[in-house]
DNA sequence: CTGAAAGCGCTTACAG
DNA sequence: CTGAAAGCGCTTACAG
């Protein structure tokens, strides 16, 4: 391994020359920078990420933990952050957390994000007061991508999940619908991220716009994917009194739904309307009405918001106000799962 | 920040026995270790990552790269590997091309690899001759998923995609189709990985075999995702003379089709067949076919032939020789996508 | 614009 | 089983 000495040797410099001019710092002259640099391609050198973290105190590093990679809205921002993170430079370090909840312990305890990172993205994670704690501890940067708990400090990036519920609602009672269920998360789920908390609270409150009463036998918890989302349609048809109208908390779970619907023998959208939340990649496919979400601009922002001050960005920290959210727009689409109900 | 001679104070012994009882040597005394490990608990002590690794000359960290981890498979794969190094006390460092040839180049630069990890996971990553070069330059242990490039010495985690396409084409041949489209990857995309390379010969074997000779009207390239299916299939009846069946060499490919299929009226399986590759997460609810893979078990596999060697694991070596690939089982998966062709 | 020297916080022979 | 000391490969004041 060539070290910076024998790049300072060749360029016949000092180890401290050749570390400015390859960092590009400005009070290298023109002449010296180009020696420099010649001397560390011809000899294939590599700058040695720890020593120099060590020596400089930044870790050139952010961490991203996401619920499951897995599920189409994380894959997604994490693919946006990816991208932005290492265009800057930085390195990527990725946590899924799996739906485990000693998988979020391990990452808070202090030597998992401490000294190893230079900021912190936390997409759709719960934390306890006690988490809090920690991360305050920790002193970090970082910002929090979608609901989860509001960590004072880091700017935040979510859609209003509030409103989409209630865009999604209102568009099933515009269409005539009045027995409209909801499929939803697990609000006791120690993991589980709050989005659906808010998705729910919005499917009651177009419900009541409406004059209407929520049914809490038309209201099922499950799990956030979907296999949920068919328990949870399955849960929902056992109850009996069908209802005509469906509102998932996300595509995933509308999916879900689609395959209990089926071998109930009920069509969509004739017997039953169906609309989710995040236009999936594959909603088009499966013509999903939906409430589209933009992933890719919340993880792209988000990973800006995270980087811009670390590189001391000129208005970084004016672009946001750390205390309230930012918040990115929705937008009904509506396809072939969502139609009146049948006179009957 | 605490560091490792606050413990050493506080605990009465040298940083070195602090070291060496925090790693958990065998060489400290149990009482000294319990001393130290009060003292490091009381001062909320953690290691300095880099301090440690540029002491110690390991990284701790391993880099996963990924075409899209957007792409359901590697998605899996990514959350199995994740899971099984972070259990190991690895860190991640995440890669995803993205499609974009510069990303790959950038990640093979010497910097981007070179002394920031101590070994690599390529998945579906294809690899030119100066690739392959820089890669053994740096003499990092290594393992590949899925096809791409073999990398000398480095063991290969995969199935049999010929094989694999061989009983997806036979399955649709079974059925007494005759004429059986492709869609497939583009061969002459840069950044391809090659499964689809085999998969389109498995496809050509089986009609062969059939007594049948492999119509190049009836393959078709596009990109291998969702919209690529959906261009190919498009193409394909753009062409006449409708295939009664279509093999796409991917599930995501096969989606897109599904897609083309219904806005040219055509159904599924009355008027044209379809089957896939992967068991995507949605193709249960989608009722196709496919020839399943289990990336899960690719991915921890993998993981485990990286990791196994790093930590000197008894008989790692013995696992599997790097010459020959580990080919993991596929299972065909008749859903709802596939049927006879009509009489007619 | 450049260099000598100290220091970043650990781990590792080496000696006992 | 334990410690003193050197060393990992950089960056950063400081001085010029």
């Amino acid at each position: 391994m060539t070290r910076i000495d024998d790049v300072a040797r060749l360029a016949g410099v000092s180890t401290a020359t050749v570390s400015r001019a390859l960092r590009g710092l400005p009070t290298v002259s023109a002449a010296t920078r180009r020696r420099v640099l010649a001397a560390a391609e011809q000899l294939q050198y590599a700058v040695s990420p720890n020593a120099s973290r060590l020596a400089g105190g930044r870790t050139g590093t952010i961490a991203v933990v996401v619920p499951r990679i897995t599920r189409w809205f994380f894959g997604v921002v994490v693919e946006a952050v990816e991208d932005f993170v290492h265009q800057a430079g930085y390195d990527l370090l990725l946590h899924n957390l799996g739906g485990r909840e000693q998988n979020r312990q391990r990452l808070l305890r202090a030597a998992n994000l401490n000294k190893r990172v230079d900021a912190v993205m936390l997409v759709a994670t719960p934390l306890r007061p006690a988490d809090l704690s920690t991360l305050a501890a920790l002193g970090l940067p970082g910002v929090t991508v979608s609901s989860g708990t509001n960590v004072p400090g880091w700017p935040c990036i979510r859609i209003d999940d509030l409103a989409a519920a209630r865009t999604a609602t209102r568009h099933l009672l515009d269409l005539g619908h009045r027995r409209i269920a909801h499929i939803s998360g697990d609000p006791d789920d120690e993991l589980a991220f709050t989005a659906h908390l808010h998705r729910r609270r919005g499917y009651q409150e177009a419900i009541r716009a409406a004059g209407l009463r929520p049914d809490p036998s038309l209201d099922v918890e499950s799990t956030f994917d979907i296999a949920g989302g068919t328990r949870a349609t399955e849960e929902l048809l056992r109850r009996g009194d069908a209802p005509t109208a469906i509102f998932a908390a996300c595509d995933e779970m509308a999916m879900g739904a689609l395959t209990a619907l089926r071998d109930a023998g009920l069509r969509v959208p004739q017997d039953v309307s169906l609309i989710g939340v995040d236009d999936h990649a594959l909603s088009g496919v499966l013509g999903l009405s939906t409430i589209a979400q933009p992933a890719t601009e919340q993880g792209r922002l988000a990973a800006k918001l995270l980087l811009d001050p670390l590189e001391g960005a000129a208005g970084a920290s004016t672009l946001t106000d750390p205390g309230s959210p930012v918040i990115l727009p929705t937008r009904l689409v509506v396809r072939d799962s969502t139609a009146p109900p049948r006179a009957n």
